[in-house]
DNA sequence: CATGAATGAGCCTTCATTCAT
DNA sequence: TATGAATGAAGGCTCATTCAT
């Protein structure tokens, strides 16, 4: 009664981590509700009672995280100070980005790709990176940073800042077979290299950049 | 020997380019052979004339691309002085290197796409980043960096070099629809960026990054 | 227990039995599943719900049939006493082993196509004739007819005894029209010839064979 | 100019060695124009250059074993003496005949399968039977064997006399393997079958079979 | 809630045949 | 004669979705 993930929702909530398991591994066009509905251990009919289509499962899935990075921006970087950028609780949260990405790294695997297609009007990397690009252009603000404009900011945020999180989390056991290396301490690496150099670097880029732009 | 559309290959070559497009816009599997048939205004049979199946399609363009940027290495970086950082035939190289990935724009969305899926054994990404992650390696080596280990160096200029532009590159245009803001000149600051400022950034985490670990 | 169309297998029945029909009249390389589906007036992806694929298809066809020649042999062979060739019992055996094949003959018309293609590693012929050549020969053998090796009497007993036999009901229909004769007396005096007077001119051909043979 | 496979004629005749090679590999609907083309290396326009489709290379290819067993009988059969059964010219003429029919083996193949798809009117079964047929009819009936009628006759000659020759050299192969016997020493074994016992058992057989007929 | 069976639309691929040279 | 390229018409198989129970 008070959660609502009680009684028979364990069945619709089965069909949810099945769908998002195979469309990160196959992609949404290679995905298969057959398997989806194997993973889930459930009847494929099942799955139409749930959900409307498979379209709608993907969707429900992305809204799912669109809402946990709201959330987040809400909870943990509310409260973060403007000057912490060097203190322990800003790196605490630095921390707990990566976490939370690279706990939904399923989803965010199949939002890249559905976002790189070419042909949708599928906007979602773009929703699902909002919330924390918002938040780190108003700190910067806040901060003193006022020759950049909007559209700078944004690109540079979004292109040098959660992209390449996002696609860390999505490529690096790949990238650790590929080139035999393990993938647990690349993510150590990672995440220390964000949280301790790359916020000064970019911070450093966007005060210099302005100052020699012209065009 | 001057025209590579010489004899019988137009059809073979306009198919070639269709299904770049198509799959660029739909992914591999959200791709369908009548449309490239249709783009390529050829018979669908005749695809399967040139081409095994639709698989061998999408190898082919792969292996067309990484042996371009393979080409890119030994023509444009191999005469690429060291000391040339802030040189113009270096920025004169990063301009071309942008151009050249612009212009395979759809390959890389193809490629980042089939790399996204966790269940593929595709590790074209890596092959494609390859050539100029060695080189800047190499690159940075002789420049005296020496401290740096092969794992952290080919991590960070994967994750922070070339797939920030990969990405910039397939996903500007949706940028710039989402955010309203224009496609063209976010591909000049960006590239500006990258060239004045992202590199000197990069060389700096490099070396700090390098005297404060400990693990 | 008592009927075998019960639950929801009428439509596997269905595709099997429009399945032989269309693969007898057209070779399973001509046959159509679209006509199986028309035939067994059942969706054609049901077919593949049901089977694997046409080969599949073919395959348990076969298997169906070997499994009741099999069946045969245990049941009405085993009964069957030595001396009683001229017995009504062994003229009923007789008469039963043609009415089985005549009700097979599209399955054995099927077995003899595949078993002619001579790239085909297909062995279901000799797979299907083998129960009952094996019995005979155990039978001959008990009857005290030493002198023959199991070669000659497995080549004898294949291509003068059941070969033809197959052959006889897979082509007396087109004999028939071909001729102008009539199909069903042709089966009757077919039947009769092997009943009463083929078997004896065998043994005696087996008994003589070995007496004058050197080579 | 005396010869009608001078000149351009090579090409033609490659092309129907090799149709009759995939015909009888795989089945007349399983052969495929483009490795008839490849086996007899020529280019598959070529085909068709020379034929008017695939049926009718199927056609010529029967049409020709037809004719040529019409050729055996005006020739070898025309002159053996009816009083000739057990005389070494006989036996040539047996001989002659298995040869004949083993060096026609892939017609064969390609004759039997056509004529066991049911739902056909190709009839060239009969149509190649059907000199050596008549030839033994005439000849059992000079012998003095007057009755029996034609119905029987037909019947008896074709499938205890003919098919099961035709099936012989058509499966011995397989038949070999299946069973691990030698082919050629089961050919050598079944040729003196047939050549010094077989036609006394039908002889016999057709005898008395008659005497002992009522309906 | 749950399921086995069924379906329409469509997909990749094949194939006999033809065209242009 | 000979050939590389092209094509229309399927053909086997798949897939998201629905039905009946």
């Amino acid at each position: 009664m008070g959660s609502d993930n009680t009684s028979g929702n364990e069945g619709r909530q089965r069909i949810l981590d099945a769908a998002r398991e195979v469309f990160a591994e196959k992609g949404f066009d290679g995905a298969r509700v057959d398997e989806i509905a194997k993973r889930a251990k459930a009847n494929k009919a099942l799955i139409y009672y749930y959900f409307e289509s498979k379209d709608r499962i993907l969707a429900e899935l992305i809204k799912e995280s669109v809402d946990e990075l709201l959330a987040f921006k809400d909870i943990y970087l509310k409260d973060l100070h403007v000057d912490y950028i060097d203190s322990d609780q800003y790196k605490k949260v630095v921390d707990m980005l990566f976490d939370l990405l690279e706990s939904k790294k399923d989803i965010i695997r199949i939002i890249a790709i559905e976002g790189l297609k070419g042909g949708s009007e599928d906007y979602s990397v773009f929703q699902f990176i909002d919330p924390v690009m918002q938040d780190s252009q108003e700190r910067v603000r806040k901060m003193g940073f006022t020759g950049i404009d909007n559209r700078k900011f944004c690109l540079f945020s979004i292109f040098t800042g959660m992209i390449p999180i996002m696609m860390f989390v999505s490529l690096k056991d790949k990238w650790a077979q590929y080139y035999g290396y393990d993938g647990q301490e690349a993510m150590a690496e990672f995440t220390k290299l964000y949280k301790e150099h790359f916020i000064h670097a970019m911070i450093d880029i966007l005060t210099h950049y302005d100052k020699n732009s012209a065009d």
